[in-house]
RNA sequence: GGCGCUAUCGUCUAGGGGUCUAGGACAGGUGGUUCUCAGCCAUCAGACCGGGGUUCGAAUCCCCGUAGCGCUACCA
């Protein structure tokens, strides 16, 4: 029910605020993605806001990259840096005007009270707490100074910080939309800073302050940020806002189920990006960190999500980010794509990496290596791997793989065979090719697939390899010739154990 | 230490008192298909942290314990 003076029922904003102090990692993309999917699932704005006070560790080049990698994912925002909008500035350090204001305010009010503390004193003082065995906390010294000691010390000239005074008792709860309610004591929470002396807000103040004029209505962000909530809170009703709703979801861990970080490997959504793979995966797999559709769907693209995303159905216990099932992720929506688009994501992955053997061949050829590959394609970095025989030009032989070869027996000659009947392929497709291999198998006396064992690692070094005639049409007839002939003179040169 | 959050197969999870002899997926085992691998098909193995309650009945509710994680900064 509305009243005269309440506003109007506001559509959803949600907001995503990195600290642009490196790259976006796997657990911010995935607060990320759950603030996108929110809002586009209520038909609400995403907000981009990014919170750089700490002017020490912040930097233009992690900036860069936090948008790179956002918009690599298909998070796009509806406000914020580079798209504007009506709430900006959305850099924390342009809006120190705000937090002066509303810290003068909260002073006015008696809500907060300059500190003198040196951050040695404080440092000390807390030592000092701890080897008593009390919690460290501010002892709330500057809070009872006298009001003459207080003018005394501004006058002086003295580095202020702007401490907020909180109650000293009650309790701080609200219901969160992951964990339903939690409640912290207030006494439990010390007179923490809300201005540093340099005039920079700190994270929760700015946070309150951002978030109330950003007019943001559901903060969905990690549960690392549980225990500054009541601290948020109590800023709220300080300043005589209406809080935001909150949920908390859980966080991602490493597989040693400790916080995810870099002596866990790759972290970043940079990095999976360079290991090959798609965005479309990425999204579908940290989508389900978290947050299921009903135990059984597990694919879904970001337009799906977008629909049927609910932030009630996000669970409340922390995940272990594990690669495999990304890898499986990955596949899935490989073999997804149409198969044009495979192509080209393959020559944009290999031009990405420097490598240009791929998208000089012609589309016809580029298109029969990508489906030669088929499924065992998982990353894009497969495509390298598995078409490293045909990609590169001089041949790096796997020495086990030719170990076993030069063993067996007859190798050379059957090879050489094998050569002559390419040679004289004058056709050279798929289907000629494998009628000459079969049918000179059959004139030896052999299974096919043992010439096609030995003509593998012929033709590609590898135990592994796509197709035979795939790879033979790949090579094309020259150098399928070459290489057989050179794995005969190989073999025969050989000392063979048995023989 | 204090406070808080969490607790179902190795991993991600479904489950909101009876339909659970606990479902799905990844990973793993086995068999099949195939020129290898991948894939695909079939199949197997694998879990409710422990202890008390509440209830006719608990994976589901409550309490205690334990464990993991987080916060405890003029970091965010």
């Amino acid at each position: 029910m509305a009243f005269p003076g309440d506003h109007l029922p506001v559509s959803v904003r949600v907001r995503f605020a990195p600290s642009p102090t490196g790259h976006l990692h796997v657990g911010g993309a995935r607060t990320a993605l759950f603030n996108y999917l929110h809002a586009r699932r209520q038909g609400g704005v995403f907000v981009l806001r990014i919170e750089d006070t700490d002017a020490a560790r912040s930097t233009d080049e992690s900036l860069a990259a936090i948008f790179e990698s956002l918009e690599w994912l298909g998070l796009s925002w509806d406000e914020g840096p580079k798209v504007g909008g009506a709430h900006g500035p959305y850099l924390q350090s342009k809006r120190r005007d705000r937090y002066a204001l509303h810290g003068r305010s909260l002073e006015t009010a008696g809500r907060a009270y300059p500190c003198f503390c040196s951050a040695e004193d404080l440092e000390e003082r807390r030592r000092a707490q701890t080897a008593r065995g009390e919690p460290p906390r501010y002892d709330g010294r500057c809070r009872s100074l006298d009001p003459a000691e207080r003018q005394r010390q501004m006058e002086a000239g003295l580095p202020r910080a702007l401490r907020f005074a909180l109650p000293e008792s009650g309790e701080s709860v609200w219901d969160d939309v992951v964990r339903g309610r939690v409640a912290f004591r207030n006494e439990l929470l010390d007179d923490f800073v809300l201005l540093r002396s340099d005039g920079l807000p700190t994270y929760n103040f700015a946070c309150v302050v951002d978030d109330h004029e950003m007019e943001i209505t559901d903060v969905v962000r990690g549960d690392d940020h549980i225990s500054n909530t009541p601290r948020q809170l109590l800023l709220y009703e300080a300043l005589g806002w209406t809080p935001p709703r909150f949920a908390h979801v859980p966080m991602i861990l490493g597989q040693d189920g400790t916080r995810l970080s870099k002596r866990h490997g790759a972290t970043s959504v940079a990095a999976y990006r360079e290991r090959g793979f798609l965005p479309e995966a990425m999204v579908n797999f940290l989508a389900l960190l978290g947050w299921s559709y009903d135990g059984q769907r597990e694919l879904f693209s970001l337009a799906e999500l977008e629909q049927l995303f609910r932030l009630e159905r996000v669970g409340s216990n922390p995940a272990i980010f594990n690669v495999e099932k990304l890898e499986w992720l990955n596949g899935q929506h490989l073999r997804a794509l149409p198969e044009a688009e495979r192509v080209r994501r393959v020559a944009e992955f290999l031009r990405a990496r420097g490598e240009t053997g791929f998208e000089m061949r012609s589309p016809e050829w580029q298109q029969a290596l990508v489906r030669a590959i088929g499924d065992r394609l998982k990353t894009l970095t497969d495509a390298r791997t598995y078409g490293a025989f045909a990609l590169e030009e001089t041949l790096e032989v796997d020495e086990a793989a030719w170990a076993e070869l030069r063993e067996r027996p007859e190798v050379g000659p059957r090879l050489r065979a094998l050569a002559a009947r390419v040679a004289a392929d004058r056709e050279f497709t798929l289907e000629t090719l494998e009628r000459d291999l079969r049918g000179l198998a059959a004139e030896l006396g052999i299974k096919a697939g043992e010439l096609i064992g030995a003509a593998r690692v012929a033709l590609t070094g590898r135990k592994v390899s796509p197709g035979i005639f795939e790879v033979l049409w790949l090579l094309g007839r020259d150098r399928s010739v070459r290489r057989l002939e050179d794995a005969a003179a190989r073999w025969e040169a050989s000392p063979r154990a048995g023989v």
